[in-house]
DNA sequence: AATGAATGAGTGTTCATTCAT
DNA sequence: TATGAATGAACACTCATTCAT
């Protein structure tokens, strides 16, 4: 792995596991195994390595929606809505520590124009999914179902693989409301 | 005001306006308007201005879902998911930058046992308002509704009036689907 | 007792247990039991506390030596030095980590003219009970026996009254020769 | 010079200069002509500078004491304990300013295992001198015996050559006293 | 390229002292 | 007289960044 590699790896494992208060260049470095001068002739600050991370982390979460939302292009809205909350999910329960202190990290950074581009591409990405199934304002539901995710991915702690299941479907039972998707699984046992 | 609100106070607003990155006690503070030997003689450290921040964003939360559970106790499932969400988005709606950064801050922090056990009773409250209504799960549910709720406020940026009684009926929404209430107000204008 | 009084015995609890790297005002104030502004009133500085400690203890220690050689002072130099030496291991071995702190803020300490003479009187006073007696440069010989004293009573560590009576003797010893007084007790058994 | 030598340096310089009191990083660091970032990168606390320059001094007196001892190892008593005294006093009265303050640094210090060590090897040293000679518990007689030339090393001031070597003759006196040699050139001029 | 010693501005915290009540 | 809240200079220590090798 080439060194600007290696430090972003070491970058993500001390936000990881020390968070955004114990990231430090020297730690990034070390745990990288590299230089505090090596690292400044790949970043010029400690806040590229966030802006860096932050950029791959959309540009991975683009492309996973992108490629849900084309495989199931000609399917109906609740199997689109299954297939986008499965990436989702799959997204934010991978490394969800790093993800939260990213998170965090973008309230105060100033990312690039080009970085700011991707969240909006996400947005989009998932607007363009749904709009054809007469979702309203397609882009405001885009923002609320990723939010609505991430919210409770985020709040559901460390994961075996069964949680993640359960966890999914429970996230789905919002978004078909969310949708106006008449659920087949009432979590209620209501009487008929 | 006591010198005491006062510091804190400064510290909400240095949270609020510069995050947990420009959060430095001599800021506190000079924002207070107090001595940095006087922000001492209240708080220990640094550390025990977030820790009150959070117990008091916690406490407050814990009484407004107390009361509007109280309140709504006879009702059906639907009023009562109506009042907790009108509750949970009132809180996360007010100084949403603030609220932002303590949660960021709860995860590196080492809270005592008894803000601690804050958390785990505003599941509880939550909880004990869902379970009568033939909620399964009634801890994951209450969790899970928070998180939701949580994530979608924050992503919804700066709000006026009528954005919050939008966001409400979003988050409603949602929180029907997850419930299993069917929604008299669907998103999808789905033909029946 | 006065408040006076009570502030000098915080003070001096205070360099007992925490040495002069824990001994601050407030410390002293709290131990006590008086407000930090009471002390104040009586002690302009830190600095007068220390200073008004090691007057009392030198006071203290002249009129020890004073009370031996005027008991004394019709015996021979054997006596006179056992005397003076129980008197200045009962004032070391009183209190030896408080004399320790003493011992050492004199260094650094502007101590008045008047607290600095009586350091001189301690010397004058040994020295008048020595002369007598043919001790040559009795002032050196004064300076070195208190010094002497003080030495080996600070490393024999803490104190029972058994270990006060062996110390006396070790003492006696190596002031006997010193002085060049021939000792009845040797501690090396030298066969002849 | 290395920087770690600079900075000790420096130390000792402040030490000497103005006791414990003046003891600061900041100040060490200027004396020592170097940036408060590179004595830290040396030292990891304040406390560690202090327990290099006890862990340097006890191992130089070690080495003295173990040199006279070595070379002496044949000799009388009378000769082995002049050599020790000379070697006690040439310590106590180079840098007797840094070796006051060190001295009382010890007693709040945690100083390591290793460090505590050094000075139990002291006593050691001296006492495997002392032993075969008759003397009786010879770990007591040598503690006593350091600490009386240290006593008496300490309170005589500033010193010429002249001075020192009457100040050894003085020492010796009562260490022949206490060790039960007859001394062959008496204080006082005794009739026989 | 890579290194890592060096820098120093910045931050958390302490504590002697004051002064209004 | 007594109180103790308030002050702020001073100090311990960190960490982003540079630069000579």
């Amino acid at each position: 792995m080439a060194t600007f590699d290696v430090v972003l790896e070491g970058a993500a494992h001390i936000l990881e596991t020390k968070g955004l208060h114990g990231f430090n260049t020297n730690a990034v470095a070390r745990q990288a195994g590299v230089s505090i001068g090596s690292l400044y002739q790949y970043f010029p600050s400690k806040e590229a390595l966030l802006v860096e991370l932050i950029r791959r982390k959309r540009t991975a979460l683009i492309e996973k929606m992108q490629d849900a939302s084309s495989r199931l292009e000609a399917s109906d809205l609740r199997t689109i809505a299954d297939g986008l909350v499965r990436a989702g999910i799959a997204h934010w329960v991978e490394r969800p520590e790093l993800a939260r202190s990213l998170e965090y990290a973008e309230t105060t950074l100033d990312l690039g124009p080009e970085t700011e581009a991707l969240k909006r591409q996400i947005v989009v990405v998932v607007a363009k999914a749904l709009a054809p199934h007469g979702v309203e304002n397609p882009e405001t539901a885009a923002r609320d179902l990723a939010a609505l995710t991430r919210g409770m991915a985020d709040s559901s702690g460390p994961f075996g693989k069964a949680d993640v299941s359960q966890l999914e479907q429970r996230v789905r039972r919002a978004v078909y409301g969310y949708l106006g998707i008449s659920d087949s699984n009432p979590l209620t046992s209501v009487r008929r």
